[in-house]
DNA sequence: CTATGATATGAGTTGCTATTTATATAAATC
DNA sequence: GATTTATATAAATAGCAACTCATATCATAG
């Protein structure tokens, strides 16, 4: 599995769009469902010019399309395999002993070992 | 596929961390193979305090492993896995019209429209 | 065309996070 | 034990991104 500096780039700006606790809010709130900003603003409980902000980079980033519809802006996945990328992620951390958010695993004193013989000690 | 809070809150973390260009260099730079810090150095052309700010928060995160081998650290993707889940990202990426990084797709004006009739157009 | 509701935009502030600078720890060699 | 190399930690700075406040735009009703 390569991954030459250029796809890194790709994917990035992606990762920043979906790291963010309030857009993964309103994305995994979304679901399938096309819905008018107003429902977002209630669902989410984020104050409306933030809600738009957000929107805003999801729509940019293409995660969620927008159609208006008389007076309302109604928005939607733009892909619900999206959804199915985040899920296995999570499944993929589920298997992981370590817990991502944890403040432990600190790399500490190993055992020392005079002898160059040594070999190999987990840090 | 849903997506309670409280698995949201989950994958935030892991996101957060990879959604780092000296990270994500550093992470795909390792491969499978371990490292000393000092060749990650060389590789990413970060300096050293950073990277080991660096290995430390994927450390944390459980996205790589370290190890003393006599005065050397050696660094390792804690599992390969991940890269597959970041490659899937990128495919899917591929398959999108919109470029994530772009700053079109605004939300621009609509045709207008009297009657109530009108339905769903696209913003 | 005025008023109202829905949503977006811009400026400003705040807070977090990457990077740097300086220093500490650990291992090995002498 | 002193010096050197490898790596980590702490403190300070810097940059950016989220949130807020005020205001603008757009659509519709009257």
């Amino acid at each position: 599995m390569k991954f030459p500096e250029h796809d890194q780039e790709q994917i990035i700006p992606a990762l920043k769009v979906l790291g963010d606790a309030s857009r993964l809010r309103i994305l995994c709130g979304l679901g399938l469902e096309c819905r008018p900003v107003t429902d977002i603003i209630n669902a989410t409980g984020l104050g409306q010019t933030n809600v738009s902000f957000h929107l805003r980079v999801l729509r940019e980033a293409g995660f969620v399309r927008a159609e208006r519809r008389g007076p309302f802006i109604y928005y939607c996945l733009a892909d619900p395999e999206l959804l199915r990328i985040l899920h296995d992620l999570k499944q993929w951390l589920d298997t992981r002993q370590a817990p991502v958010a944890g403040m432990d695993n600190q790399p500490s004193r190993p055992t020392r070992h005079h002898s160059a013989g040594a070999r190999t000690k987990e840090v």
